[in-house]
DNA sequence: ATGGTGGTCTTACCA
């Protein structure tokens, strides 16, 4: 079995004790953080590598931040898309094995009708073009992460509240449709599920979201066909969220059978 | 109720 996860920590600094737990009882084979809130020279490399860990990151001071964490070597690390400038360190993409996975944190973009929605846009379209691209070179392709979309009206605990918001809107659903129209599949989604089996992966820190589970699953892992096809399970894991000072998102996986690289 | 919480070289900003 290999395991792909994703995780926004909201800081890394104040959640690494968490993801070192995390790792050693979920036995992820590739964890992917966004939100990482940490420059490259206070990354604390060390301590995954004393662990048994390669990583790859790319980070700055305060805000955003990526990185990917994982038991196998990583090659072809690439920190940022090709010809589109941004300062925001968003993106980190590695091969691992025969699987080549790319970790986005997209933009929150805000409010509708604001410069950031715009940057959310202009963001997703330059995402697009350059998952079109990789696809092409890899088939055996993951797109995960922090997508700040909730992809359906299941995936939101009050869609009547939440619609017309950037996290939930129609121009939203279509940008997220149109990634997985590139040929990938929402693994969450792979597996057959009922309405009463709502799941989110983020729950707002105010008015006790996470103990009325007011949430919104905006944190996804996206399979190609060469992928989906070898996918056994795909979950969240909401116990982090329990804890003592957690993230307010939560880890997202799925479960790979061992012939996924073959 | 334009609030509420949490993170950041904090007293403003982002989510």
């Amino acid at each position: 079995m290999f395991k792909i996860a994703t995780w926004n920590v909201n800081s890394l600094r104040v959640r690494l004790e968490q993801v070192l737990e995390w790792l050693a009882h979920s036995k992820a084979d590739v964890l992917a953080l966004q939100e990482t809130k940490l420059t490259d020279e206070n990354f604390p490399k060390d301590i995954f590598l004393e662990q048994g860990y390669q990583v790859a990151f790319i980070g700055q001071k305060t805000y955003n931040g990526v990185c990917i964490i994982s038991k196998h070597p990583l090659a072809e690390v690439v920190t940022e898309v090709p010809g589109y400038q941004d300062e925001a360190r968003r993106v980190i993409a590695a091969t691992i094995a025969d699987l080549r996975l790319i970790n986005l944190y997209v933009p929150n973009g805000s409010a509708l009708g604001t410069d950031k929605y715009a940057y959310k846009l202009r963001w997703l379209a330059a995402i697009e073009a350059f998952i079109k691209n990789q696809l092409a070179v890899y088939p055996k392709l993951a797109v995960v992460g922090d997508f700040n979309i909730a992809p359906e009206a299941i995936d939101v605990h009050a869609p009547e509240e939440w619609e017309d918001t950037v996290l939930f809107c129609e121009e939203m659903r279509r940008a997220f449709d149109r990634l997985k129209a590139l040929g990938l599949v929402d693994s969450f989604r792979l597996m057959p599920r009922s309405d009463e089996q709502q799941q989110y992966s983020w729950w707002d820190y105010r008015q006790g979201s996470f103990r009325r589970n007011r949430g919104l699953r905006i944190d996804h892992i996206l399979l190609s066909h060469g992928l989906s096809k070898s996918c056994l399970s795909a979950d969240v894991d909401i116990n982090p969220r329990k804890s003592a000072q957690p993230s307010d998102h939560a880890p997202v996986f799925v479960c790979l059978d061992d012939a996924f690289d073959k």
